[in-house]
DNA sequence: ACCTGAACACCGTTCAAGT
DNA sequence: ACCTGAACACCGTTCAAGT
């Protein structure tokens, strides 16, 4: 019943715009990973000619790419200023992790997408975390060095710590018995017991929990050794 | 003067395995980015037909990055397990900071390579990491839920803080100034005040001393942790 | 039994030709 | 001025044809 003119649908064009553009991105992204985001794709997608997406991202796949990631980081929930210091840092660390638990595929690219580009290259939502957290410690009293230091140490463990939980995968939900769930039967035992053995535990993972006893260790730890300066 | 017989040049096919195919591909990704290594190129840089890589890495690209992953973690030395555990912990962590700063392209593969592949399906080189450092953990008297959670802890702030390392990049080694080195210049005063006053602080970074301090904080806590129990 | 390379189904991006 | 799509220079991988 394909008649021309019913204006809503995805199906025709409509006018299409950079949000629309990267808003598409996302979703190939979310739903097929990262290899399955190509040019040709997203056009296929917005049924358009490859070609009309560079004139909403110029510099062609790497804008798209750097696109997505400002798009997820701008998910991230704004933040009272007003309470202490360590429940701020607390409070990112968890919305953070939230939203790269719903954007698995994308966190590659905010890991490591930025690597070797300096800085002041760098698309500026990639940057607003870090200007975020600096301006909490520096409100907070510390020195500029030292804010630099809690920030690298804390931003640190908090990286390590989602890619670490997005590591913990599940073979075979289907499977009961732990070793075969996490499909460590095909290890040798001679040469992984200890992995082995852990496989129970393995499986029981509370990655907010685990996150928030990082947090408090660091924290105590950071101001203990900022106090005896 | 090209003439033929002289044996052992690079040039002349010569025998191929896996070691020399993934040697090269190694080469490869350190000179020229992840984005450089195709089976093409890698079948040019070997003289061969594309295809005759498939003969040693079946599973045909990526089969090469875990290949390449592999060979960078066999560049860790082994450590004798005999001194106390959170020395051993403090070791391997700089032994693989160093590593990985040899091979920086590489880290992405490392870091987020196994990513959403189940723990028992990752190749053996991967977990050997993880299962020697649960052995330490082990030894030294940890129970199994809590060498886990050392382990996860520990890890978690490592690649963390190889990764921060790693972005920590300058723009232009030319320039003395601290703003124009990190390309800073280019961020509005007005929404990255911290950051742009922070330049100076972030050019003079020693990413082994952050590191060691970041585990002194990290043991301790765990200790202190456990201990409580 | 081994190796080669033609062929297929894809890429990103340039640029000339259309409107 | 805007958009389209042919064309170029690449991909990974399959598979039939050669030796």
């Amino acid at each position: 019943m394909e008649h021309a003119g019913n204006g809503r649908q995805k199906a025709r064009p409509g006018r299409l715009d950079r949000g629309i553009v990267m808003r598409a991105a996302l979703n190939l992204v979310d739903e097929h990973g990262l290899e399955a985001l190509s040019m040709r794709r997203l056009g296929q997608v917005l049924k358009r000619d490859p070609m009309a997406l560079y004139r909403h991202a110029a510099a062609g796949r790497k804008e798209v790419l750097a696109g997505i990631a400002e798009l997820v980081l701008d998910e991230l929930q704004p933040f009272a200023d007003d309470t202490h210091w360590q429940t701020q840092l607390r409070r990112i660390a968890h919305e953070l992790r939230r939203v790269c638990l719903l954007h698995p595929n994308v966190v590659p690219l905010l890991v490591t997408g930025p690597l070797s580009t300096p800085l002041g290259l760098r698309p500026a939502g990639t940057l607003k975390p870090l200007e975020q957290i600096l301006g909490i410690l520096i409100r907070a009293g510390f020195g500029p060095a030292d804010a630099l230091h809690v920030y690298r140490t804390f931003y640190g463990f908090l990286y390590g710590h989602i890619l670490n939980e997005l590591q913990e995968y599940v073979a075979d939900p289907e499977e009961n018995e732990a070793l075969l769930r996490l499909g460590l039967y095909r290890l040798p035992l001679r040469d992984f017991p200890h992995l082995r053995r852990l496989a129970p535990e393995l499986l029981d993972y509370d990655g907010s929990e685990e996150l928030d006893q990082g947090i408090s260790i660091l924290l105590a730890g950071l101001g203990q050794q900022l106090s005896h300066r």
